[in-house]
Parts: C-alpha cells; structure tokens; sequence
RNA sequence: CCAGUGGUGGCCGAACGGUUAGGCGAAGGUCUGUAAAACCUUUUUGAGCAGGUUCGACUCCUGCCCACUGGACCA
C-alpha cells in the first residue's frame, strides 16, 4: 500500500487532521502506528461511537494500524457519570459498553481480536510511570489552560468545577504518552486535549502525537428553536429521540428517523443529509445509497454520488420522508450485526441493566 | 474554624402561615406526503435532612448537611 492510500484511508472522512504533513513522515517512518481512542462509560454507545469511531478503526486497520480502545473508566468517575459510583462504572465499562463497542465493530466486519481494549484501572496498575507522566503533564499547563480545557467533558468553564474536574484534562493527555500513542483519535469535541498532548508532548514524552478527529454526527431533534448552530445540532445521548444506539430495534430506529427534523430543500442544516453524507459515503464521493418509494412519487431510485443526493434533494425531486426511509432501512441493515450480538442473552441482560442503571 | 446569604418538581424560577405561580423540557393531538414551526391538551402538590411551634409550615424556631461570598488561622 502507498503512502497516498495510506493516507486517504486514515484520513477520509475526517473533520481534522494535526498535522497532515506529520502524519505522512509517521507513515513514511516505517515506524509502527499505535492508535487509541478513549470512551466514558457514560451511556449507551450511539452512532457517533458505534458507527464513526468504530468504522474509523476499519480504515485504520486497513492502514496497517495497531488499534486500540480505552475504557475510561476513571474518567467517568471523574466526571461523576453513572451517580459517579465506581462499582456501577466498572461493570458498565466490562459488560455492557465494552460488549456494544465488539458489536459495533462487527458491523464493519471486524472481529475483537483485531483490536485491544484496556481500561483505565487496569493500564494504571499495570504502568507505575503514568503518575509521574501526568505530574510532568500538570508542570506544562497553566491553570488557565486547563479549565478551558474541562470542555472536553462536556463541561462548560464556572460550573461545578471541582479538583476531579481540574484532574481529567491532564489524565487524559497522560493516558496518551503511557499507551505510546502516535496517533490519537477522537471526535472533535476532544481537540483541546489533543492540542495540549501535541504541545506538551516534546518535553514530556520526546514526541507530538498526532490527533485526527471526526466530525460530531448530528443530532435528529436539529437544532434549538431560534439557533442553527453547530452545538445544538449534535447528537445527544440525553436527548432521547436525537440518538440512534447501535442495539436499537428497526422499530426503533424507524421510528427515531420519523420524527427526525428534515426540512425540505435545506441541505445546510439537515441531520439527515448529514448523515447520508458521513456514514452511508463516509465522506466519499461515490457510493451507494437506496431509496424505495411509490411510483406516484417517483419510484425507486439508487444514487452512487452523494452530490446527486443533495440535488436531488434541494430541488425537491427528493421528499424528506422518502430520504428518511431509505436512510432508515440503512441503518438498519448496516446495524444488523450489532443487534444480532445483543440477542445473545447476557448481552441482552446487561443491556436492560444498563437501561435500568442510566434510569 | 467564624460570619453573611442561599438550598423549591427533569431543568430554570416567583410568591405566600392555610386555596394549582410561570417558563423550559417531555408526552399526546390538529395541520401539512416527513419532521420543524404554529395551535390545542397533558405533565394530577413539590420544598436539603432531623426535630419543634401552630388548628395548619415551603413560609416561623433549633440543630445538622451542602453551596456561594467574605474573614480568621498559617507551625
């Protein structure tokens, strides 16, 4: 495989990549590639973790990458997740997340031999030095900088700001550095964290650590009345009708895409086009995607460009319930695996407990 | 440790010694070949904790807990 297909498949449908040119010396280096990406156990897995993060890991994969899965399980205690208790955390993190991550990766094929998980407990027990990397982390950051940084837990700055708070931004970036991460990996709600691991990492590990992070997929409730910002468009595991999980039924997710926001002709704030766009072409140009409909209302019709998709849809040669349709039948092929995994009867378990323990 | 202020339903937020604040959110409905918006309906009494006063307390008193602000201590 070439540097530029190298390249492509680590890179495609990717909001950012710091930096492109450090990227291509790591490939070029020969070196091997160590990935890691980081979960809260903070609900239940989504598409933005089951179908973006894990079918980001298929194409790194396909790079040759070595890849692997932090249970941040410490992280969440920090972030008082779960009421904050750790025995409900530990079993969330073992038996239910864990479980939807194996069976989001079946959904692109992948077995979870291909791919390490490790928890935060287990990978600080097991590396002594991580306590003195995340106080060398802390000698490199200013106060300032770090409560800036607390948005990567969703938090904004001035509210409940305790010292756990002030401790996760720096545990984060030291996790980085303990694992040998050369290429960490994350939505872009966590780039603070990886621009300060890039910033600190020279003087506290000899290297910056590159950081490619994928787009946030919308969420399906669109945006707050009155704003059309990229904030309230992001899929929410607390807005109960804006996310999709990987286990949901096809009922479900029938239903969910429904009553999905899906204003006719507008393509710039469409959680639905969003969609099709990032995870039926996966940013590509080309693909394919299936739309059945009614004769009287056009027929079928399967687009292989995305752009066609957007035309088609701007001039309302493409109705939002016929978009919707075929984007649920999508899915629901696409998450087919993933519901299998769960029918498996401790999976199905854990998952009522997990319901029963997020309330 | 001391003082002041405050702790109200999923969230925000008033009033009041005794009769449902209100808003947001959520649910259902109407209208559109979807959704949103709009409109209608629903979300049937909740007060940090423990006592006390009272015919009756969210409202007064005591203690405790917690938060914020200020102060004290600083070997």
């Amino acid at each position: 495989m070439t540097t530029e297909e190298k390249m492509h498949l680590i890179t495609r449908n990717c909001q950012e990549v710091l930096t492109e040119v450090d990227l291509k010396s790591l490939i070029e280096s020969g070196k091997p590639i160590n990935h890691y990406i980081g979960f809260e156990i903070s609900g239940l897995v989504h598409l933005g973790t089951g179908l973006m993060s894990m079918g980001k890991i298929a194409d790194f994969l396909k790079a040759g990458m070595k890849c692997k899965i932090f249970l941040a399980d410490f992280h969440t205690y920090l972030n008082n997740k779960l009421g904050g208790n750790w025995e409900d955390i530990r079993w969330a993190s073992v038996h239910y997340f864990k479980q939807a991550l194996i069976a989001s990766l079946k959904c692109f094929d992948i077995d979870e031999s291909q791919v390490e998980f490790i928890s935060g407990k287990k990978l600080y027990e097991e590396n002594p030095i991580h306590w003195e990397t995340f106080m060398r982390v802390g000698k490199h950051i200013t106060l300032s900088r770090n409560l800036r940084s607390i948005s990567i837990m969703g938090k904004k700055q001035g509210t409940d700001v305790d010292m756990a708070t002030l401790f996760y931004p720096p545990l984060q970036v030291a996790d980085i550095f303990t694992m040998n991460v050369n290429l960490a990996h994350a939505g872009i709600d966590q780039r603070k964290a990886h621009v300060v691991a890039r910033e600190v990492g020279p003087a506290v590990a000899g290297y910056k650590p590159v950081a490619v992070h994928q787009n946030l997929i919308a969420g399906l409730t669109g945006p707050e009345p009155g704003t059309n910002d990229a904030e309230s468009l992001k899929m929410s595991k607390s807005k109960p009708n804006s996310a999709i999980f990987v286990h949901d039924t096809p009922d479900e997710i029938r239903e969910k895409i429904k009553k999905a926001y899906g204003p006719p002709k507008e393509i710039e704030f469409n959680p639905l086009l969003n969609w099709v766009k990032i995870l039926v072409f996966w940013g590509e140009e080309t693909g394919e995607f299936k739309v059945e409909r009614l004769e009287k209302f056009g027929g079928n019709v399967v687009y292989t460009k995305y752009a066609d998709v957007v035309a088609d849809y701007a001039n309302e040669k493409l109705f939002p319930t016929d978009l919707k349709n075929g984007l649920a039948e999508w899915l629901i092929k696409k998450l087919e695996p993933a519901r299998k995994y769960f029918e498996i009867k401790e999976n199905s378990q854990a998952l009522i407990r997990m319901k029963k323990l997020l309330g």
